[in-house]
DNA sequence: AGTGCGGCCTGTCCGC
DNA sequence: TGCGGACAGGCCGCAC
């Protein structure tokens, strides 16, 4: 599933093949994603160029003069630059066709994802406005956390899920991030300490960095023909190796339940 | 206000 | 082989 250093990853990998291209036509042939995609926005945006993309935590905001778009793969969407005369599959929901006879195409079989439309600031339509600092701004940092953190009960790990307090970590680095940290998910959050505040904000920092220069390194080719990449897995550590032995004790990891979400964690290494 | 859960979806995997 | 059911999960929006 895309987590952020995969958005940033699509970012980085369509925006030269795309930035200042002139929109000749967008095509929805399934709007019915988690909210409706406007089917109005091909006479809006026809003859505009892209004038930037830029990402808020997993939001993907194409801008063009008369407004922004607003993206969110969701759990299984992909977006890619191809040819647009490649027929579409069954996934395909949406092509946003440029000037060069590509097209963007978003692909969404489990239609989790989004694509919305604001005529204003994209950062202060509601999805984007209540989102909290990026993890790898300055932003984000420990007295931000620590202040945060204070007097809240919920789990750690639930706690830097939440898109308010930092935007677009989701499970897998999540669990990552915690492991690195050496902090048990479930321990309350008010319950950390001014240096565990300080770990877990490098460690989220530390996992988020390196699955994105992986991504740089593994996924190049954002322009083919069959359809999208797959997504890249760093070594992962934790996420998805319940019962299998801790990288660094040997002893057998922890799976949990943490509301819906599955969690694994090390019961020696993280306290 | 903070917390936790329901619901949206479909491909994949498992057991019968 | 075919089928049903569990599972995966981001994140909004609601209920307590």
């Amino acid at each position: 599933m895309p987590e952020l250093p995969e958005v940033e990853t699509v970012l980085r990998g369509i925006t030269p093949h795309v930035i200042g291209q002139e929109i000749t036509d967008i095509v929805v042939r399934r709007p019915a994603l988690r909210w409706p995609i406007p089917q109005h926005l091909s006479p809006i945006l026809c003859g505009e160029k892209i004038t930037a993309i830029v990402r808020r935590g997993k939001y993907l905001i194409f801008q063009f003069k008369p407004g922004s778009l607003i993206l969110h793969l969701g759990m299984s969407g992909r977006l890619c630059v191809m040819p647009e005369i490649i027929p579409h599959q069954k996934h395909d929901h949406v092509d946003i066709c440029l000037s060069n006879n590509t097209c963007l195409r978003f692909t969404d079989p489990r239609r989790f994802g989004a694509l919305l439309w604001t005529p204003d600031d994209p950062n202060h339509h509601h999805l984007i406005a209540s989102i909290g600092p990026e993890p790898l701004s300055t932003l984000f940092n420990t007295a931000y956390f620590l202040k945060k953190t204070r007097k809240r009960s919920a789990p750690i790990k639930t706690f830097i899920m939440d898109s308010k307090v930092v935007a677009g970590v989701g499970n897998i680095y999540a669990a990552e991030a915690l492991f690195l940290a050496g902090i048990k998910p479930q321990k309350a959050a008010g319950k950390l300490s001014l240096t565990e505040c300080e770990t877990l904000v490098a460690a989220i920092k530390k996992v988020l960095r390196h699955a994105i220069k992986k991504g740089g390194t593994t996924l190049k080719d954002y322009v083919n023909a069959n359809g999208a990449p797959g997504y890249f897995r760093i070594e992962l550590k934790v996420y998805g190796r319940g019962g299998e032995p801790c990288v660094q004790c040997g002893v057998l990891l922890v799976e949990s339940r943490m509301g819906q979400r599955s969690t694994v964690y090390c019961g020696v290494c993280q306290r």
